[in-house]
DNA sequence: CTGAAAGCGCTTACAG
DNA sequence: CTGAAAGCGCTTACAG
């Protein structure tokens, strides 16, 4: 075979088989398959003339044959209720990302609400024999419309509600409260208010605990936080309510941490439009850093990650190792926040 | 088989093959496959048992074995540079949407913009056998870093650079800045200026183009189209040159097209911190219907929607189409645009 | 009307 | 060192 052959183009309209391979390398075809393999004892010239063979024919294994035989696909499964979100998408890359390492591809699967559409959704995953599934949400509170608690190959769960027994990664959202307002007390902010989302969040409830027990523990003076909803107005709203002339200058707070950015955002442009400079007489943290929200605040705004990047990479990689057959300790993993400064919040005071 | 016999329940460890649906009925496996996919001749009688058998162990065909034989494997690959993007999500559900009806799944691959990532994805993809592959991306002028010219698959390309000959399928964004000037005329505004995005984007030309022709299909002055970056910072920065004094108000326009819904909601901050209002003294249209910075805006934003997730079903048709074999006329296809009407420009004036 | 056989593309004991 | 055989789970001509 002479060495300067060129190699087949991959775009040959009907794929080679190992069979052609053999034919071609004058073996077998179960020679051929063990010389790409690396399996058997075979001389090294043998193996290499097959090898280039297979390379010059552009030789590419059928994965569908290859799964049927090993029982295991090399690909797995995510489930996600929040495709327009911004929560599923950061976590998907680290996932993919996570997998296509170790050459696992991802069937995404959007099942919206729907119990109907997640049962099916869930049996065509598994009718293509996925090794595994991920379920993704936009809530640790909230289950996806969809049982999978018995199924036959194992599930990790990332930012949703895990089944009993089961697997699952969350931020640790009280610690990425913490981040926030252990920042504003570095800074030498003492009258730290907390403006958030909707009590029928569980987050809300972690967050706020955490900013409680900060205070706390610095003997500081701790408001009640102020709830309502995800969105800029409420943020404008609870300024309103913050910075009253009822309340007297005094009173008022020189930091708020927000349960999100939009809440941020609306704060901050509600304290611009008082004349109340940020960050020189009131600092701001928002949370999620969604980045689009954060970096077109006025100033930028310093926010909590969730590192939804990381946790999807984690989650790839506990469902790599059940796949694997190793057991994982069940239950909820917390994985750390962390703070991403920019210019709400100013310098410390001898800084 | 007594009727009120449980159905198995789907979780068996390890999944019953039609074999031993065929021992359990009593017949040869070519007779229960037969059976089941509703082929062959057979008493009707024993085609229920062998469903009504199957049902009760739960059977479920192993697709690979099924792809292997059928030469289609009901997957297909969606390409995407755009994994943060508000672009590629919509157009992914769309995507998604039509093809799950047909009951064929979606492997998602984020290519960024490393080739050689692009490269590994399109051969994992391959290597399973895909039936086919959308190529999507953030911007109609640019390329996937990848060349899937020659693929032995039928490639469908949306909101991206098609290759020649292939089919792509885009929003029409000169429709789509038509639909938003004409709104403004008949609402009786006369003096329209345009702010938009990079000279280096193709759109920015289509809907600059586009905002002339109307204009001058009515004899209106045009004026020459702001140029600057996707953000709400150039929307302000613009308002300051529009609205500057030394042009005296009655130069100042009465509506301002914006190129995106960033750059739109600096220019309707900007215009409020001057005093002027929107939509009173002035009408305000952006583009993408990105709902959270529309709807966001004081007041809402009434925006141009390019349906991307219609754009994506489009696409998962055509490629299904392709698929099956159908020969699709190659070139560029364009969707029509939508103006979604918020608050930002008025009612008419008799309205 | 039903079944035995061949085969999809590959891998893996098992012989020689 | 190499090959023939059996088999993964299914489908589809082809006999009977």
């Amino acid at each position: 075979m002479p060495s300067d052959a060129e190699p087949a183009p991959v775009s040959a309209k009907t794929p080679v088989t190992l069979r052609e391979v053999a034919a071609a390398a004058g073996v077998s075809v179960a020679t051929a398959s063990k010389a790409l393999n690396g399996q058997g004892r075979m001389t090294a010239e043998t193996r290499e003339r097959i090898r280039e063979t297979a390379r010059q024919l552009g030789f590419r294994p059928n994965h569908l044959a290859q799964s049927l035989l090993r029982k295991r696909s090399f690909t797995v499964g995510l489930l996600t209720n929040d495709t327009y979100g911004r929560f599923s998408l950061p976590l998907m890359a680290g996932v993919s990302d996570a997998l296509v390492d170790n050459g696992v591809s991802v069937f995404l699967c959007n099942v919206e609400d729907d119990p109907r559409l997640g049962q099916m959704h869930v049996e065509a995953m598994l009718d293509k024999r996925v090794d595994g599934i991920i379920a993704t949400g936009k809530r640790i509170d909230r289950h996806l419309p969809v049982d999978l608690s018995n199924l036959r190959v194992p599930v990790v769960y990332a930012f949703t509600q895990p089944d009993p027994g089961a697997v699952g990664l969350v931020s640790d959202d009280a610690g990425g409260a913490r981040l926030a307002v252990e920042h504003f007390l570095r800074l030498g902010r003492r009258r730290i208010a907390h403006v958030s989302g909707p009590a029928s969040f569980a987050v809300v409830h972690t967050r706020a605990q955490a900013y409680r027990d900060v205070l706390e523990e610095h003997s500081l003076p701790v408001s009640e936080p102020l709830l309502g909803q995800w969105s800029e107005g409420w943020g404008r709203d609870a300024v309103a309510k913050l910075f009253s002339n009822g309340r007297g200058r005094e009173g008022w707070p020189d930091a708020v941490f927000c349960g999100n950015d939009q809440i941020a955002r609306g704060v901050i442009d509600a304290l611009r439009e008082r004349g109340i400079g940020v960050p020189e007489d009131v600092g701001v943290i928002g949370f999620d850093n969604w980045e689009i929200v954060a970096e077109a605040t006025r100033p930028p705004l310093t926010s909590v990650d969730m590192n939804l990047a990381a946790l999807g990479r984690e989650a790839g990689l506990a469902l790599l190792s059940l796949v694997g057959g190793q057991p994982a300790a069940p239950g909820i993993r917390k994985l750390p926040c962390r703070l991403v400064v920019r210019q709400s919040c100013g310098r410390p005071p001898g800084g």
